[in-house]
DNA sequence: ATGTCTGCAAAGCTTTTGCACTGAT
DNA sequence: ATCAGTGCAAAAGCTTTGCAGACAT
């Protein structure tokens, strides 16, 4: 699917989102969804904050954590804590369940996906009367540039 | 292994950490040592302030982040993000390494060990060149108290 | 016209830093 | 006696909140 399509789907659930929970339709909202879907990557707000003021968008942190917190709930992005108090996010509309690598030295984040997970994750449903809404499997080391220096 | 040959075990293992590094050996930092030995779980740094106030005992955050920081780098403790800004540490001498079980309703953090994950990492390892320190294996959900609500 | 959403600034919360004093060496 | 380590308070960094004004409905 092309970014363009993309960008029109995700949209529309957003749009149907808003509507059914009776949220306005404001242009701020858009215009942070559009930015969101336009890049590639995790992202963190502050650095998303500079990036639309850069582009001149008037914008605040405040709504910031607001649309955010909005994309959270129709599933449209996904919030990380990779290790630090600052909070990653990434689109997460057509991206598989994935899990990360995470580079402690540059920062870098690697997506992989292992069916194993799955695995484990019944076994404690079964095991433990406990309802699981999601994971997280983070692996933390040194990549391979990071190796050499 | 009692809960006093612990402590006396860790005891030793800190101070031929502080001896090696040429840090002193004040009694806050062993004061801090018996405080998370001597409780069970996880904690965070704010309620063992909290906790140490109200024995009388005379300490600063400044000393237990100082500290903490130490009892990390002798592997005495470990730190975990469990999707919030506040870090949450567990004294982690004589503890399988271990993931856990987090219910988003009541914060109640549930540890399992699985064996299946050294499989997940070793075909990362193997495939990606990435050296891999630790992971964190989190489930997210509702416990089977809080179903109940 | 109404009341929600916004930007801005201020406050909150966790963690870090600066500084003068204390106490381990 | 020296200077690393401490308590305290202030600052820093991320996130949330309060408020007056703007704008989607």
């Amino acid at each position: 699917m092309s970014k363009k399509d993309t960008h029109k789907e995700v949209t529309e659930i957003f749009t149907n989102y808003l509507i059914k929970n009776n949220q306005r339709k404001t242009p701020e909202r858009y215009a942070i969804l559009t930015e969101i879907y336009e890049n590639d990557g995790h992202f963190d707000v502050e650095s998303m904050y500079i990036n639309m003021k850069n582009k001149n968008y008037r914008v605040s942190r405040a709504t910031l954590y607001n649309t955010i917190e909005l994309l959270l709930e129709c599933k449209l992005i996904r919030k990380h804590q990779f290790g630090k108090a600052q909070a990653q996010f990434e689109k997460s509309f057509l991206s598989r369940q994935h899990d990360h690598i995470i580079c402690t030295t540059c920062d870098k984040v690697i997506e992989f996906c292992d069916p194993r997970i799955l695995n484990i994750k019944n076994s404690i449903i079964e095991s433990m009367n406990f309802q699981i809404e999601r994971h997280a499997l983070n692996f933390y080391g040194t990549c391979n540039n990071c190796q050499n220096k």
